[in-house]
DNA sequence: ACTGACTTGGCATGCCTCCC
DNA sequence: GGGAGGCATGCCAAGTCAGT
């Protein structure tokens, strides 16, 4: 074929071929269509010729003078294999996406990452004549967008966007799309089913919608192409279509035939190939991560009540049982079983008070001296083993450059673990999502019990005393209100200096023991004084903050 | 110190539905 | 049929934790 020279003056006029011209080219010579193509599309890589759609189609405008052809278009994606054995000896790299009518757009991609292995076919029946955009019809592949490699030693002419029938003062705000808007929509769609950033911020400019609204009628179309009558047709009426002609004046309709699995869109690889027309199936579950599965036989709404409930108290009132039982409509028997379930579960994380401590200590220094661990733990009524293993989990992530919140502390941006602007952990603003994840990562091991040890008595030595007087303003409160009231607890915590868990423990310890008539508020330390001697700081109030891991480390490495 | 499993929140996308 | 609202789902990054 490279000897012919029909082939070889075409390629030399242009190098992506109308089918018009292909069709001539396979009548004036032996070749096949196909054969036709693959020359073309082999002769381009070698010379690396490798123009984008627009690029083509411009060049195209500008050598024939906007003359529209006429004849049906037929974007054809040739799998790599055929392509390499037709193109014989040419590297099985290349694939094309050929409009082959008037836009002629071909695209190449080296590195065959596009794994088609069966034709898929554009038909594009005719384009309205006066509409610049939809004429730039193409199969612009963009996997992860800016892997397409160019080869391109031939540019060519430049793109001028005051071409563009269509500029952004050509739209009013309107709530409904205007035909422009959707005229420059379509025409990117047909381009590329997912929309990539830099489309978006060219649509952006041209539409003046926002990226919501674009992303959004992308993600819609890509829908109702799938679910429409027929799945692998879409069309676009345009606005002077005549329906039922092959003219180039009808309407654009693109087919797309594909066995494959291939997506008619090369999309980063996170987004799931388009799948075959289908109804999704109703199998919805409210847990599809199947944690808390002893809590899943409960609805989500019931968990939720129930989660709100244990949060003001691990152990509810009979006033509150009679609330949840009303709410839940679960017998108490049931909401009995879920909070003793629930109490189970360790907390596993320290309070975002007390990570802001940490972390603003990590940010002075990454290797505090001893006195420092005494001094964080006083302050953070966190055990010094797990300060200690926190910080060395700290300069691990923050070597590996993984400790994010580093820079923010760094940088004094932090408004405090109460204000909700500065972290994300804040408790009072953290979100929660719809679905219940719960805290359930299994244990393995029980939670030790404390030995004696020197860093248990620096861990217990100073709190006790901001914790009585903390204690105090909760005892004055409790008497005030009888109950915690949620609203009230950022002024607590602040106040008493103890961590929001720690509050809400100390109410559900007064619940309890009211419970079980005993006095609300005899200190617990009181009556485990013994224990503590031997088992360290871990009273029934710590252990419901401190983090398990903690603990867990802190008798394996054991008080380093 | 390091690794790997895990949790969590944010975000993108798919899907359904309703309204115009 | 198009447009939009809203929920479900999947993926990812960041952080946490258990174990070596």
């Amino acid at each position: 074929m490279d000897t012919n020279p029909l082939l070889g003056t075409t390629y030399k006029k242009f190098p992506y071929p109308s089918m018009a011209e292909i069709s001539s080219l396979a009548a004036q010579t032996q070749f096949t269509e196909e054969q036709i193509k693959v020359w073309f599309s082999a002769q381009r890589l070698k010379h690396g010729v490798s123009w984008t759609p627009e690029e083509v189609e411009e060049a195209r405008r500008k050598q024939f003078n906007g003359t529209v052809h006429t004849v049906p278009q037929t974007i054809t994606v040739i799998p790599a294999h055929q392509l390499s054995a037709a193109a014989n000896g040419l590297q099985s790299i290349l694939q094309t996406c050929q409009i082959v009518g008037q836009p002629g757009l071909v695209f190449t991609q080296v590195g065959g990452n596009l794994p088609v292995t069966s034709p898929i076919t554009l038909t594009v029946a005719g384009l309205p004549s006066q509409s610049q955009s939809s004429s730039r019809v193409s199969c612009q592949p963009t996997p992860t967008n800016s892997e397409m490699k160019r080869a391109t030693t031939v540019q060519p002419p430049s793109l001028s966007p005051q071409n563009s029938a269509l500029s952004a003062d050509t739209f009013s705000m309107r709530p409904k799309k205007s035909k422009e808007q959707l005229a420059e929509l379509k025409a990117s769609y047909l381009k590329n089913h997912f929309v990539t950033d830099a489309e978006i911020a060219r649509l952006m400019k041209l539409t003046n919608l926002t990226k919501g609204e674009i992303k959004k009628w992308f993600s819609d179309t890509r829908y109702n192409q799938r679910n429409s009558k027929n799945s692998h047709v879409i069309v676009f009426h345009d606005g002077g279509g005549r329906s039922g002609s092959c003219s180039s004046t009808a309407n654009t309709t693109i087919v797309i035939d594909s066995s494959d699995e291939t997506p008619t869109s090369p999309h980063p690889p996170r987004t799931p190939p388009v799948k075959e027309k289908e109804t999704r199936p109703k199998t919805w579950n409210p847990f599809p991560d199947f944690t808390l599965q002893k809590f899943k036989e409960k609805t989500p709404e019931q968990l939720v009540v129930l989660e709100e409930s244990f949060e003001k108290s691990a152990t509810p009132s009979d006033e509150e049982l009679s609330r949840l039982r009303t709410e839940t409509k679960l017998t108490r028997r049931e909401i009995d079983a879920w909070f003793t379930e629930r109490r189970k579960m360790p907390s596993v994380r320290p309070s975002p008070e007390q990570l802001h401590i940490l972390k603003s200590a990590f940010v002075r220094t990454q290797w505090p001296t001893p006195e420092e661990y005494d001094q964080l733990a006083e302050e953070s009524n966190l055990p010094r083993s797990y300060i200690v293993s926190w910080f060395g989990d700290s300069r691990y992530s923050w070597k590996n450059g993984n400790l994010k919140w580093f820079f923010q502390y760094q940088s004094g941006n932090i408004e405090g673990p109460n204000s909700g602007g500065g972290s994300k952990l804040g408790s009072g603003s953290r979100k929660r999502r719809g679905r219940n994840r719960g805290w359930g990562r299994s244990r393995t091991r029980k939670q030790p019990r404390r030995s004696t040890s020197s860093s248990t008595d620096v861990d217990r030595s100073t709190p006790s005393k901001k914790f009585k007087t903390g204690k105090e303003i909760l005892k004055e409160y409790y008497l005030k209100h009888h109950f915690l009231n949620e609203q009230d607890l950022d002024e607590l915590v602040t106040k008493t200096n103890m961590s929001y868990e720690q509050v809400r423990e100390w109410f559900a310890e007064v619940q309890r023991r009211l419970d079980m008539g005993l006095d609300p508020f005899q200190e617990p330390d009181e009556e485990d004084d013994e224990e503590d001697e031997d088992d360290g700081d871990d009273t029934d109030d710590s252990e419901v903050w401190e983090p398990s891991r903690s603990v867990k480390k802190s008798l394996s490495v054991s008080e380093d």
